[in-house]
RNA sequence: GACCCCGUAGCUCAGUUGGAUAGAGCAUCAGAUUCCUAAUCUGAGGGCCGCGCGUUCGAAUCGCGCCGGGGUCACCA
């Protein structure tokens, strides 16, 4: 009944504001329900894809809705017929000066100019929470990402998904959620067993002993140098020379957490810290897989059988049927059914990763996590288990997986080299002491997630417009030094002759008046990277503004022998800088005040 | 062979709950510097939105089928 575009209500719990695109959505919705009540609309119409947007060409006016063509055919009429009524009952609103009538059936609003200078000093006003929403309305979401595997630093490999999952978290949270960073530890597999004998080997080294080449298997990396070193001070040659069994658990745990520790601090180095790190080992602990498969096989969703050879290729040479208890994913259109535990009656990642799913469940409205494009063959088992498992439970959730492709590490146009054999690979610990956090996040942010991208040093640390950081970056240094140098000449922003303000200064407030909007569709788009775009845009227009000034010394901000305009010009600036450090600080990327 | 992602200007990319004449940056060409930061800006040219069919008032956007590029196809994690 009510529009879903109202649904996210605008209004500010803090204050009275509610921002222009909101408002004048609640105006249209206004007029529709009138329609409604005078028949012209049928009283189970719904609402839901009316939009109140800029449109696309600003000589069309200042907002446009497509309520007519969305609406024409539930209403049994055609949408310019339509458009007559609902523009009648707009153009009676006292701010609408005009309301036309284009195109298809498109309603084009004209504003009395005060509308926008009234949204400037909404802006003013909100300040840090300009463009906060309570869309999410209050819901909990669980995002977990990086979930690295602790048996090394963090890598290359792992950035991109850690600045998208981290944007996306805020995001989230500006948009009015409830959001838990969640980091799912695997410490229960092979790979920390090999961990393990990693750091048992790094322990008889730091006992004196010449161990050469790192063997086949074992993990190379000089960083598991410091704990062998510590577990010898530790423990002495206790276990220097007795069987595995009676020290792997020992080093084991050892090892997990020096190597959470590590990663930890890389993350921190990234601006990234977690709420929650799940411990594949505890959930194991605790049951919860053998909870998860009693109550799929009582629903005939496990069952005993055999497992089929891989498809595609020619199977493994020791290859041979075996029966194991089967997820029936084939029901929800995978390849074939997935093993929950291996031959040997240990979980499979698949199964412990389902009970997983079913814990943090158990805390959230939704769920969603982020994957290397690597893992891409594997969402549809997880997704089909936690429907299965939480929609048979009573409790069905959302879920949503997100697919980060690959990064490309470049050098001046030639692809970096790396081998992950020797251990020597690009951290990310040397990819921040190289280009500093701010660049690495907000380039992680220039492309959607789901499409490969180049990051190539040379070019992501140049200094100029090529540079989408430095160029929004420079925006805000620009608005900062302004109003420092105005300060000098005696210059402050004021609100009192926003009316001085003209059409080219209106122009950069209708962008910056986007901004709440852009962070909501974000947000339901689950799309962090679509603020850094409008960042860029934001800054283009603040940077053209600007340059009028170059030409004509009336347009600029500062005009020595007009303080009324001076004033509103400052307020304007000001009023931008915080716009861009609102989406900057959405982003995890620091808005600085000079370069 | 199957599944997932991508294909938009010469290059790098935005743009999908279906909307008006498809947008930026780079590169190319023509301009702006006694100026609050020119680390910038103004303008021009440049497009069968990979191809075909369909859905409808309307498709870059949705569906089906192809073509091209990348990824994945363990009882690994």
């Amino acid at each position: 009944m009510h529009l879903q575009y109202f649904a996210a209500t605008r209004e500010n719990p803090m204050t009275e504001h509610k921002t222009l695109y909101a408002a004048y959505a609640a105006t249209v919705e206004k007029a529709l329900l009138a329609l409604q009540t005078e028949g012209v609309l049928p009283a189970d119409c719904s609402f839901a894809n009316v939009a109140v947007e800029p449109p696309r060409d600003a000589s069309h006016g200042d907002l446009a809705t497509n309520a007519a063509m969305v609406l024409a055919k539930q209403a049994k009429t055609n949408p310019r017929a339509l458009a007559e009524s609902i523009a009648e009952k707009l153009d009676a609103e006292p701010s609408i000066t005009s309301a036309e009538i284009a195109g298809p059936g498109f309603i084009n609003l004209r504003l009395d100019p005060a509308a926008w200078l009234g949204e400037l000093a909404a802006i003013s006003d909100m300040g840090e929470g300009y463009g906060r929403s309570t869309m999410g309305e209050g819901r909990t979401v669980n995002v977990e990402y990086v979930s690295a595997n602790p048996t090394g630093p963090m890598h290359m490999g792992h950035c991109r998904g850690a600045v998208v999952g981290d944007a996306l978290a805020s995001l989230l949270e500006f948009a009015g959620h409830k959001v838990t960073r969640e980091y799912y530890i695997n410490d229960a597999g092979g790979q920390v067993d090999t961990l393990a004998r990693s750091a048992h080997l790094r322990y008889r080294e730091a006992l004196g002993e010449d161990i050469g080449d790192i063997p086949e298997g074992y993990y190379p990396g000089d960083y598991l140098k410091p704990i062998g070193e510590y577990l010898a001070r530790e423990l002495g040659d206790k276990y220097k020379e007795e069987p595995e069994e009676e020290w792997l658990p020992y080093f084991r745990a050892e090892a997990v957490e020096q190597m959470m520790a590590l990663i930890k601090s890389d993350l921190a180095l990234l601006g990234i810290h977690h709420d929650i790190f799940a411990s594949e080992a505890a959930l194991h602990a605790a049951g919860k897989p053998d909870e998860a498969e009693a109550w799929l096989r009582a629903h005939d969703l496990v069952y005993d059988g055999v497992l089929e050879a891989p498809k595609g290729k020619a199977p493994p040479d020791d290859w041979e049927p075996v029966e194991l208890p089967l997820f029936r994913s084939t029901k929800f259109g995978d390849d074939q059914d997935r093993p929950i535990r291996k031959s040997d009656g240990k979980w499979t990642y698949f199964g412990a990763d389902l009970a997983y799913h079913m814990q943090k469940a158990a805390d959230a409205d939704e769920l969603i996590d982020i994957w290397g494009a690597d893992h891409a063959g594997t969402v549809k088992r997880i997704k089909a288990a936690v429907a299965a498992l939480s929609e048979g439970q009573g409790n069905p959730i959302p879920f949503d997986v997100k697919l980060v492709q690959m990064v490309q590490l470049m050098r001046g146009g030639e692809p970096v080299k790396m081998s992950k054999r020797s251990g020597n690979f690009i951290t990310i610990a040397d990819m921040i002491e190289e280009v500093g956090k701010d660049v690495v996040r907000f380039t992680m942010l220039t492309r959607k997630p789901e499409a490969q991208m180049e990051f190539d040093f040379a070019k992501v640390v140049e200094a100029s417009k090529d540079n989408p950081v430095f160029y929004v970056q420079y925006a805000h240094a620009r608005v900062k030094s302004t109003l420092r140098k105005a300060a000098e000449a005696g210059f402050a922003a004021s609100a009192e002759d926003l009316a001085q303000l003209g059409e080219e200064e209106i122009a950069l407030i209708r962008n910056a008046a986007q901004f709440p909007r852009i962070v909501e569709s974000a947000a339901k788009a689950r799309e962090a990277h679509r603020i850094a775009f409008y960042l860029y845009d934001l800054a283009a227009e603040l940077h053209a503004f600007w340059n009028l000034g170059n030409d004509n010394p009336q347009k600029r901000f500062i005009v020595e022998q007009d303080a009324a305009l001076t004033g509103a010009r400052l307020f304007l600036a000001d009023a931008i800088g915080q716009v861009i450090r609102n989406g900057l600080g959405v982003l995890g990327v620091d808005a600085v005040d000079s370069l």
